[in-house]
RNA sequence: GGGCCUGUAGCUUAGUCAGGUAGAGCGCCGGGCUUUUAACCCGGUGGCCGGGGGUUCGAAUCCCUCCAGGCCCGCCA
């Protein structure tokens, strides 16, 4: 605790004068706490519509790094993550019953989930409600803990009101901004104010007149009314809802995605719209895309891209926490579901073994940038904020847990092994099982690389026989014969090998080679003896002396 | 058409903003550990920093230009 304490402080101490050998969520708190003072609220925000993504992480990990830099340098920060429950359903998603055709406009706060067929559910609660629960809980996972902000709630309560107002009687400024920063043309009925019509929906409404606080409205079944902009009878139009969310919720830092970040996007077009409204926005900040990439055919029609609530029952949190966290902002992310997450499994714990120091002094500045971004990297992927990183490995390496989870077939017995081993003592921590059942998870899936899966077989393979030498197969008959005697445990039968090997004339080595070739079809492997004791007594003779 | 980002070793990349001898990890090769956590340790291999031009004593870094890839400009992060 002390030692990260002291850390941070380090770290700000650099701050001072090597800003720009900052990690970029430091870099970003501290340009912050220059431009925008010692209050800092960070925000992202998603569309509860029920189609995530793994750019949705990476907003909301960047902001939440971020939010963790700002604490870590003293600031007062606060993390909202607002909902968009006041956005209309657009479309009937392919998960939906064609039934949501009539929910089309409306806002997905006020209409109902789907069942597990896709119909509508009237006792299943709100639809934005349904699909935000599961990836909070996948948020909860990653150690992403916001203030969660419902925007209809926002709404509901009034706090938009002044903003409508505002944005209403600056209706041509607004108009002008729109079209002059985007380049596109509105609609000459176009108004800053999407009231619901009777059916619910903002669809086919048009705007009739203004009296604060009520819009009047006719819709397209011929009826008319007013929505009172005090309450959530209608919405700004998104360029101007997410401007007037700024100043209402004072945001200082909103990373978004590329798609917003371009010429004439909406961040662009955001900036004047909220100072037009009365309030300083937040600096523009982009962030690139991100894929994660699975094996095999997979429902989305873009590739065989894997989606961030899948992508969390295979990979550690933290390590897909360190992806982001180890990746600049403007970089382009491609990850896999395969041989990559092995490499970033090793990456992330070499440095946890070996931990950069970036106070060393023989560093060049090559170095000490790169010892410092680790280091923030590190700090950053963790799941509690200020954890020990060690703790996060839970006494296992990934590979090792790999290997053991696929010739134990009971957890318990991975529990054993790994008491046996040293790795573990008593009953094993909450991470650690976690890390287990996702293990077996991405095992049992096609993502799990090929050439790391143990196939063990039932018999000596006939071309794995030609590669034997008499000596070996010697060895094997001897051991299958030692082994009907032998205690059935890793280690009498370990020792069983190392007794016989000598008396066939062939060293150590050679054996093992002989054992890995009829177990596995390699001369390499996990612990044979290991291997021998998960395939029973009976098994491992017969496949012997096949 | 307008704009943004990227191009550095076989792969992933650091360094680019404030120019000062190209760094790392993986892979690969060799050796060690009298042999197993696909581990670990030591050594080695490997880059005209996308091409060309310019500024400079000096350029991966700044300027111009070209090429290649990705993306945005319809509320898809």
């Amino acid at each position: 605790m002390r030692l990260t304490e002291f850390r941070c402080e380090a770290l700000f101490e650099w701050s001072l004068s090597e800003v720009e050998l900052m990690h970029w969520a430091d870099f970003t708190a501290e340009k912050l706490r220059k431009e925008r003072g010692e209050k800092q609220v960070a925000c992202s925000g998603i569309t509860p519509s029920g189609e995530f993504h793994l750019g949705h992480i990476r907003e909301i990990l960047s902001a939440e790094m971020i939010h963790r830099s700002c604490l870590d340098a003293g600031l007062d920060s606060r993390y909202i993550f607002i909902v968009d429950s006041m956005d209309p359903l657009r479309r009937v998603y392919p998960f939906l019953s064609d039934e949501y055709e009539q929910y089309i406009g409306c806002p997905l706060a006020f209409i109902p989930a789907p069942d597990s067929d896709g119909n509508p559910d009237p006792n299943a609660g709100s639809y934005a409600e349904h699909f935000l629960e599961p990836f909070l809980e996948a948020l909860a996972e990653i150690g992403v803990f916001p203030e969660v902000i419902m925007n209809h709630e926002t709404y509901a309560g009034g706090q938009f009101t002044d903003k409508v107002d505002s944005a209403i009687e600056q209706a041509d400024e607004s108009r002008e901004i729109i079209e002059s920063i985007s380049g596109r043309e509105l609609d000459d009925d176009w108004f800053p104010y999407k009231p619901l019509g009777s059916d619910g929906s903002m669809d086919g409404v048009t705007v009739t007149g203004y009296e604060k606080p009520y819009v009047h409205w006719k819709d397209r079944h011929g009826e008319s009314g007013s929505a009172d902009t005090r309450k959530a009878e209608g919405k700004l139009p998104w360029r101007i809802d997410w401007a007037a969310r700024w100043g209402i919720h004072g945001v200082t830092c909103e990373p978004a995605g590329k798609d917003h970040g371009a010429a004439g996007g909406s961040f662009d077009t955001g900036l004047p719209i909220c100072r037009l409204l009365g309030s300083e926005p937040p600096a523009k900040m982009v962030y690139e895309w991100i894929q994660v990439k699975g094996a095999g055919p997979m429902s989305s029609s873009s590739g065989n891209t894997v989606g961030p609530i899948e992508t969390l029952s295979l990979v550690p949190p933290e390590i897909l926490r360190y992806l982001i966290a180890g990746s600049k902002m403007n970089r382009h992310i491609d990850f896999n579901t395969g041989p990559a997450l092995f490499q970033m499994a090793d990456e992330y714990e070499r440095l946890v073994a070996d931990p950069p120091n970036p106070e060393a002094e023989d560093l060049t500045k090559r170095q000490r940038v790169a010892a410092i971004t680790q280091s923030g990297a590190m700090r950053l992927s963790q799941i509690e904020r200020g954890a020990d990183p060690v703790d996060s490995l839970a006494g296992v390496s990934f590979r090792h847990l790999a290997m053991l989870a696929q010739i134990k077939t009971s957890d318990d017995d991975v529990w054993n092994s790994l008491r046996s081993s040293g790795h573990l003592t008593g009953e094993p921590k909450q991470a650690l099982q976690q890390r287990l059942a996702r293990m077996r998870n991405w095992i049992g899936s096609i993502h799990f690389p090929e050439d790391a899966r143990i196939h063990i077989h039932s018999q000596i393979d006939e071309n794995v026989r030609g590669e034997l030498s008499q000596e070996q197969s010697t060895f094997l008959q001897k051991l299958a014969g030692e082994l009907s005697n032998t205690e059935w445990s890793d280690e009498a039968i370990g020792s069983t090998i190392r007794t016989i090997a000598p008396g066939c004339g062939i060293g150590g080595r050679e054996a093992y080679v002989a054992l890995y070739w009829v177990m596995l079809g390699r001369n390499y492997g996990p612990k044979a003896s290991a291997i021998l004791f998960e395939i029973g007594r009976e098994a491992a003779i017969e496949l012997l002396t096949s």
